[in-house]
DNA sequence: CAGGTC
DNA sequence: CCTGG
């Protein structure tokens, strides 16, 4: 074990939970390792966290130079440190009974500001998926198309690849051969298209179109519908309001917040933004944020922490309208 | 069937 | 639809 040179950035534990904010399927570039350190990929620098009550300890662990207070500031960026948690769950508490309950629990998780690129194709690989397999998918994809940055404890770091590298005519080819299967063509296809439309400079200036028009160009990608665009609009584009409704935050909106849509088979558009306005009427320009601390609780990796949570809601449900929260096991399909 | 999309 | 648990 290497002697520790940690950096330290005062940031009490209940703004931040490296657990629920790095494993929650945010981002795939992390893996935990023991005593809640984390390592990744951060552009092209390999980074260390990890922290106690009161700070975010980090450290380079390749040789990408940066200045001190440089790198401080990308990290605070990253854990978008302006916004104050605590100020933002005890308003949303207010707002809805139902995070009332699973607040105490579910502390520190933030929205992470992710670079766009990175983001759009991980999330073009997340479709029918699952956190593990997408993980090793992006992993796979940063070997193959991005550039060493350096080697940790004997693996291999690269970072991720650019859209030109994506766009190159043998990718779908090589991407199905490491296991993508239709998603080989989804990755190709978008960043083809996403290049003929100015590449990175063209996606990054999406930020600053209104939320609906940022979905509304990202739905024109292969690969990206409403819940993908979505996820793209919050994590990487600034649109705090952007609400991604997947199956899950489906079968949830359906038993506690919108009884009325029980009956409906599948997602679609109009029930799609049903979910979504839904939540922005309830909690306002962070709806994202606040669905997404609301969803961490019933994330298949956090079950054990959400046990008491969830059975504290489930509790509270039986008062108002019978039912389980966490229908964890989806309803029986009729074939 | 998995945090969908064509 | 691809693929893996």
């Amino acid at each position: 074990m290497p002697t520790r040179n940690w950096s330290k950035i005062a940031c009490p534990a209940v703004e931040l939970s490296l657990h629920k904010t790095l494993g929650s399927g945010q981002s795939f570039r992390w893996e935990t390792l023991e005593n809640n350190e984390w390592r990744g990929v951060l552009e092209r620098f390999v980074i260390l966290f990890s922290q106690t009550d009161t700070h975010l300890l980090f450290e380079v662990l390749n040789e990408h130079k940066c200045a001190p207070a440089k790198l401080e500031k990308k990290i605070q960026n990253y854990f978008q440190m302006e916004y104050n948690m605590q100020d933002l769950y005890r308003q949303w508490s207010l707002q809805d009974p139902n995070f009332a309950v699973i607040e105490k629990q579910f502390a520190g998780v933030r929205m992470l500001s992710q670079d766009p690129v990175e983001n759009l194709f991980c999330f073009i690989c997340s479709s029918n998926n699952n956190i593990k397999r997408i993980s090793q998918m992006v992993d796979k994809m940063c070997c193959k198309y991005g550039d060493f940055i350096g080697r940790v404890d004997g693996k291999d770091y690269y970072s991720f690849p650019s859209i030109e590298s994506l766009a190159e005519d043998d990718v779908e080819e090589n991407l199905r051969q490491l296991g993508f299967g239709y998603r080989a063509k989804y990755v190709n296809q978008a960043a083809k298209m996403v290049l003929n439309k100015g590449g990175s400079k063209w996606l990054k200036s999406l930020r600053n179109l209104p939320y609906r028009k940022t979905h509304d160009e990202l739905m024109k990608l292969p690969g990206v519908g409403a819940k993908v665009a979505d996820c793209i609009c919050l994590m990487s584009m600034g649109h705090t309001c952007a609400v991604p409704v997947d199956t899950h935050v489906f079968q949830i909106a359906a038993a506690r917040y919108l009884p009325h849509i029980k009956g409906v088979k599948s997602l679609t558009s109009k029930v799609y933004w049903l979910i979504g306005d839904h939540f922005r009427n309830l909690f306002g320009d962070l709806a994202g944020w606040a669905h997404s601390v609301l969803f961490c609780a019933d994330l298949k990796e956090f079950e054990g922490e959400a046990k008491q949570a969830a059975c504290a809601l489930k509790r509270t449900a039986e008062v108002q309208m019978p039912g389980p929260l966490v229908p964890h096991s989806h309803k029986k399909k009729r074939r």
